[in-house]
DNA sequence: GTCGAATCTTGCAGCCCCTGCAAACTTTTA
DNA sequence: TAAAAGTTTGCAGGGGCTGCAAGATTCGAC
């Protein structure tokens, strides 16, 4: 039964409150799926998941938040990441880098993500609280940005850095959701060398001449 | 009397109606200003606009959409905007140009425009908002990105741009709102720049070395 | 195992957001 | 001046969300 110094045992209660979590956040993606965010209420959403409509809110502050999954897990800040990409490397490539645990965390619950996505797509009231999911992140971000380059953190350029990073993350996440052929990963790579190379246009025929 | 073609002799009506729906807005901000997003009832915004509660979800579908100051007004889209600024240009400079007149629009309401993002800083879930409101431009934005360079619009180029510019206006913007020396088209212009030149770090003691 | 502490679930009351509807009321048009 | 068109308002009502206090469950120590 030995686990590992990550996990550190969870015991039968956390196990059951992941449970409820997650029952509640797939009955929500599932029911909105289906009818759409205005037609579905938290009552049937708790009543899918087997709570009452009171417990659904001791985990979730609102409907919406259970379609976004709440709170991102834990585990090492992208700040903590950033810093820990050695100095040579440029910036970019090291936002890349750091973003990459992420990334693959996506990837790994790959179906959950996909429909998520679905919902977003469907109901355009949603996309913005994306948005907000990534902005916490985004102020770490800043702050890495103005370390290791030594900018001051009020300054244009790391806010810049950390939104445009942002935004390439979740358009490729867009563009994901509707062409799941493509790795996650190498879409958001393609994003950053455009970044990188100052957002000029790619050579058109692009898969002609490379393959 | 006479107006020229484009304005068109409001009337008494649309006067009034121009004057509640700035009343409700005014109201909104600075009640929220004063006691914050969550102390503040659609109630009491209506009634220091002098109007019922009803009337005010005649003007806006929610309380937040008052504190954004609604849909924007309209005139020539980005979308046709961008495609008439000359082929030759590249398209960073012709994005710049073509949202030109938007930044314009900002900075001639400039003491609304300070206090809402004030508002908006002070409560951080109306920021996603704020994006939303570009959102439907970035849309445009996308389809003329498209069209102008001649790669499909549902690729990954055009909708990385429309984000990044999003991006970029949004955050020259906050920047403003902290910093109300420098002209918003300045910090918008320099956001571009930063664009263009792929995300690299400018210069230290940028401002020693060209003045 | 047992008991108490800590935690989770649930019901209830209640405020507020937001909507549809239909009845005043006001401006515009004929 | 009368009809048409558009605006404001009250009312009723569903649904989101919160604080509170009473069960029910799990955990830790003995």
């Amino acid at each position: 039964m030995g686990n590992t110094a990550t996990d550190a045992a969870p015991g039968r209660r956390d196990r059951k409150k992941r449970q409820t979590r997650d029952a509640l956040v797939a009955a929500a993606l599932r029911l909105v799926d289906e009818r759409g965010r205005d037609h579905v209420t938290v009552e049937e959403i708790s009543e899918a998941a087997d709570v009452s409509p009171r417990t659904f809110f001791n985990y979730f502050a609102t409907k919406d938040d259970a379609l976004l999954g709440g709170p991102l897990p834990d585990g090492p800040s992208i700040h903590d990441r950033l810093l820990a990409v050695p100095a040579g490397v440029p910036l970019l490539n090291a936002l890349f880098e750091a973003m990459q645990p992420d990334i693959e965390q996506i990837q790994a619950e790959r179906d959950v993500w996909l429909l998520r996505l679905r919902v977003i797509k469907s109901n355009p009231s949603l996309l913005p609280l994306l948005v907000a999911r990534g902005e916490c992140a985004e102020e770490e971000t800043v702050a890495a940005v103005a370390a290791r380059t030594g900018i001051a953190p009020d300054s244009l350029f790391p806010q810049l850095v950390a939104t445009t990073a942002g935004a390439a993350l979740r358009t490729s996440m867009m563009r994901w959701a509707t062409d799941d052929n493509r790795d996650l990963l190498d879409l958001v790579r393609e994003a950053f060398v455009i970044l990188g190379s100052g957002l000029t246009e790619p050579a058109p025929t692009h898969e002609e001449v490379t393959r």
